[in-house]
DNA sequence: GGAACGCTAACGCGGCGTCAAGGTCT
DNA sequence: CAGACCTTGACGCCGCGTTAGCGTTC
């Protein structure tokens, strides 16, 4: 669930992330972001805006498209839930370890 | 060191992964793929001619471009690695596998 | 000398950013 | 009604695959 913390409308939002409007619906029509919405109206969180700015910089810096960006999002998800795993668990629980790391591999078309 | 079971001209490879010489040649230029050579003539490896199967692969399911395949096979190389170390490590050794995992959080763009 | 290789340049298609037109909501 | 939002379509640029031209090697 998103904080509320700050929520911003088209024009805002595009200020904040340094975008184009038409680039956010782009992104969003991408399946890459997806804000709330009042009644057709877009409502950006900090959270959407974050994204946002990750989203460019992850083609700005690294050439990805926005296949590339989506795969890398999703396998840094799967990154994070490994850490803390490793980070938490009591005893080294490896063989959850091991299925995290072949959900990934799968995800960059081993098999 | 690749393995000499099997040395193939541009010819062949191109046969083999079933793509353009060019395109073959472009994927080197670009750094993806290092055929031996023999005075200028390119000499592609049983593991030559996978990798370029698996680019072609990356790039038509999964719609990376050859930036995102870069990531691909940079982060699937980690990922082994890791896979490795965890399998057959004696004591979990946490903190390496930590320092693996950030290290592919580095290579998707985290700081 | 013919066939296959090398390299570079140019064309075509499709992805991505932007602009434009027209409609709706506040 | 003015202004900002929505959606859809079109244009320009660039990445990628392919083609073409030309020199070199086997």
């Amino acid at each position: 669930m998103k904080h509320s913390s700050g929520v911003y409308v088209m024009q805002v939002a595009a200020m904040l992330t340094g975008l184009h409007p038409q680039t956010l619906r782009k992104y969003e029509k991408f399946g890459l972001v997806t804000p709330d919405r009042m009644n057709t109206l877009r409502l950006y969180s900090e959270e959407d805006i974050a994204l946002c700015c990750k989203i460019r910089h992850l083609m700005d810096e690294l050439g990805l498209n926005l296949a590339g960006v989506e795969l890398s999002l999703k396998i840094r998800h799967k990154l994070l839930e490994l850490k803390e795993q490793i980070a938490d668990d009591e005893q080294a629980n490896r063989k959850q370890y091991l299925t995290l790391i072949n959900e990934m591999l799968e995800m960059l078309g081993d098999q």
